[in-house]
DNA sequence: CGCAGTGTTTTTGC
DNA sequence: AGCAAAAACACTGC
């Protein structure tokens, strides 16, 4: 379930630790997890390459290479990035491996098999299609109120419209959950219904929360680990989220669990009530 | 043992 | 347009 904030604290935990490496040797293990590229690209852009930049954008991680080339990882729900030592064993399900001259390598292991890799000439990220009409970063300045406010007059539920990539880029179904608890929107309720002033708690709902999702480290519920294998903290100030039957924390309610958008969604009855104006 | 549930994205059909 | 369902998988928990 890596979302934003995960995808974040990977960057921030791989980077004092890979940036200005050299990759020796790569290894490709699951051959339909590399797209846009065969095996052989993938030797020749990354043999004798160095990493120049990590950058992420949305859910996607970018490992800029100075031989002109970017890996893009995206690691849909279980997929994870290690740095290790050379002698450690590689996990069950190694998607792909590269190995650097200090000894170490970065590990790409994923149980489900859904983790991608998408190899491009740097910057031609337009090529990968979760990439491609992507939106803006919900805490970079083009992401503003009025954005968001105009982009809610359309005829869908708000939480689909929360994990529309397309519309806002990082969001996954633990923020969005989290952000509708935080500004008190039932997530079934019509995206054009929100007054203006719902509308505003939300946008600033959606900001904090992924900020707070950051700042500790993302969330671990279940297979989320950082480049260093190591836990996030958010998990244990989750308000809603797979804390069906109990206490919200806000009015002492139940908390529920719904099917919104084929998605399960969390929610308190009490705090988010569905006919607010709908 | 069987099976529902887990979550991201793409694709397909209505 | 928007929604629903399915598919890509493996593992957990009942």
């Amino acid at each position: 379930m890596p979302e934003l904030p995960e995808v974040e604290t990977i960057k921030r935990s791989l980077e004092p630790l890979i940036l200005g490496q050299r990759i020796v040797a790569s290894e490709l293990l699951l051959a339909k997890a590399l797209k846009l590229a065969g095996p052989d690209q993938l030797s020749a852009a990354t043999s004798q390459a160095v990493i120049s930049e990590l950058l992420r954008r949305g859910k996607h991680l970018i490992i800029r290479l100075d031989t002109g080339y970017d890996l893009i990882f995206h690691l849909r729900m279980t997929g994870k990035l290690l740095f290790e030592p050379q002698e450690a064993e590689l996990p069950k399900h190694t998607t792909a491996v590269f190995y650097f001259a200090s000894q170490t390598k970065l590990v790409f292991a994923d149980t489900r098999k859904f983790g991608t890799l998408h190899l491009v000439t740097s910057g031609d990220w337009e090529r990968v299609s979760s990439l491609k009409g992507i939106g803006p970063e919900p805490l970079g300045a083009d992401f503003t109120f009025d954005y968001f406010y105009a982009g809610l007059q359309r005829r869908t539920k708000i939480k689909p419209l929360l994990l529309d990539q397309t519309f806002i880029a990082g969001l996954g179904n633990i923020y969005a959950d989290e952000s509708l608890f935080r500004a008190g929107i039932h997530p079934e309720r019509p995206a054009a219904s929100l007054s203006k002033a719902e509308a505003e708690r939300l946008y600033r709902a959606v900001r904090e929360t992924i900020a707070d999702g950051v700042e500790h480290r993302g969330t671990t519920v279940s297979d989320y680990l950082d480049g260093l294998g190591k836990k996030g903290t958010f998990q244990n100030l989750l308000a809603v989220y797979r804390r069906t039957g109990e206490v919200c924390p806000r009015c002492g309610r139940t908390i529920e669990r719904i099917v919104v958008g084929g998605r399960s969604s969390h929610l308190c009855p009490g705090c988010q009530v569905k006919s607010d104006c709908d």
